[in-house]
DNA sequence: TAGATTGTTAATCGATTAACAATC
DNA sequence: TAGATTGTTAATCGATTAACAATC
C-alpha cells in the first residue's frame, strides 16, 4: 500500500462493499471474493480489489476475504466506530423522511437531535430524535459535540443555516437544498441535490 | 461542435445551468457570462464553456449568454419540454417527501400518479398526485404513456417493482433502495443511495 | 481600436481496466 | 502440484484545465 490520494469516486463504492458485506453476513455467508463482491454490485472485480488496495491487504490469495474482516476494516475507514451524532435542520416532509429512514442506524450513524422554526409544526412521527427551536441551535450543537449537520430548509435559508451551523462547531454539511453552500475549506459539504436525478432521466430519455 | 460523446459529467451539471439561469431570469439578469455562471455555482467557466460547447455554439464572443435564449436551449437538451408524466411506487415517508417536493414542478416535471401496496395508509397529503392500488401498475403506466417511474420501496421487493414497471413500459428508474437493480441495457436507471451521502462525510471527518 | 468573453485545442490530471506475478 | 484469487503495475480511457485565437 502506498500513500497515494485516494479517487473520490473509491470512497463513494466503500459504503456499497460494507452494506453488501452487512448482507453477506446476514446470510451466513463467511468468505468472499472481489468477484462475487463485484457482481453483487455491478462493479468489476478489478476495482473492487483496487479500492481496497488504498486501504491495506485485507485479502487471502487464492481464497478471498473474510466477510467480518473485511467488514470491521471498513467500518474503521470509513470512520462508521465513531458513532457520530448528527443534527437535522429542517422538519418538513424530507426531513422528517430522513429521520424516519431506516437505513442510517444499521450503520452507526443516527440523527441525534433535529432543529425546526416552528416545534409546533412537526408531527410526531420523528422516532427517538429530540426536536428543540432554531434559537437553541449553538446549544444542542455544543453541548452534544456535534460534528455532522444536515440542511433540509429551503434554500433561501440555507447559507445562513450552515453559517451558524459551521459557526456552533459542525465540520461536514449535508446539504439538500439546492443551491451552492459557500462554506471554508475547512468545512466538508455534501450536496444532495435530488432533482439532478429526475432531470438527468429526462436527459437520457430525450437523447 | 463536433460529435464527441458528452461526459456523464457534464449531464449532471446541465441542471445546476438551468436553475440557476431561472434564478437570474426571475431576477431581471438578461445576459450573463460563463465566469458569472460557474462563480455561482463553484465551477469554473472553462468548464461551462466546455460543457455547452457539446451542444452548439450558444453565446456571443465578448458579450455572454442570454438567459432566456440559452435556458431554452437547455430546456430542450434536457427533455424538459416533454413534460414527462412520472409514476411513483411506494408512498412511504420519502415517497411522500418526493410527491410534495417544490423543486420537481419549476422543472417541468411532476409526479403523476403514485402506487402503492395499502391505498388507506396513504395521508391525504400527496398534492395533485392520483393515488392507485399495486395492482393497478400496469393499467396505469399504459393508460397513462408514463416512461419514468420512481422505486421508493423496501430493498426486499424493488428489484420485483422495478420488473412490473419495464415489463408495462418504463423505460428510466429513479432507484431509492439501496440494492443493485439488475435491467436491461435499454433501460436507464439512476441509483439515489441516500447511505452513501453521510457515510462518505463520517469518512472525511475521519480521515 | 481596446477590452471582454466565447469556443476550441492541447496539455494535464485522474480513474478504470487488463494483465500477471505472487501466493494461498 | 493445479486451481483460484489477491495485490499491483502499466496501459488505457475519460474529464478537467490552461491557453489563446476568434470575434463581439
Amino acid at each position: 500500500m502506498k500513500n497515494i490520494t485516494t479517487p473520490a469516486t473509491t470512497v463513494e463504492r466503500l459504503p456499497l462493499y460494507y452494506r453488501y458485506l452487512q448482507k453477506m453476513d446476514s446470510q451466513g455467508v463467511e468468505v468472499i471474493s472481489s468477484k462475487e463482491l463485484g457482481d453483487g454490485l455491478g462493479i468489476p472485480s478489478t476495482q473492487v480489489r483496487k479500492d481496497l488496495s488504498y486501504y491495506g491487504e485485507f485479502g487471502r490469495r487464492g481464497v478471498g476475504y473474510e466477510v467480518s474482516d473485511l467488514m470491521k476494516n471498513l467500518e474503521r475507514i470509513l470512520g462508521l466506530d465513531n458513532n457520530w451524532k448528527v443534527v437535522l435542520v429542517g422538519a418538513g416532509n424530507l426531513g422528517q423522511a430522513l429521520v424516519n429512514y431506516g437505513g442510517f442506524k444499521k450503520l452507526g450513524l443516527n440523527i441525534s437531535h433535529v432543529l425546526d422554526i416552528d416545534t409546533n409544526k412537526i408531527k410526531s412521527n420523528l422516532g427517538s430524535a429530540e426536536v428543540y427551536p432554531m434559537k437553541q441551535l449553538r446549544t444542542v450543537v455544543t453541548e452534544n459535540d456535534i460534528k455532522i449537520g444536515i440542511v433540509a430548509v429551503p434554500s433561501e435559508v440555507a447559507q445562513q443555516v450552515a453559517d451558524e451551523l459551521i459557526d456552533a462547531g459542525i465540520k461536514a454539511i449535508w446539504n439538500f437544498a439546492p443551491i451552492h453552500l459557500r462554506v471554508s475549506d475547512d468545512i466538508k459539504v455534501r450536496d444532495e441535490d435530488l432533482s439532478i436525478g429526475l432531470i438527468s432521466l429526462s436527459y437520457y430519455l430525450s437523447n
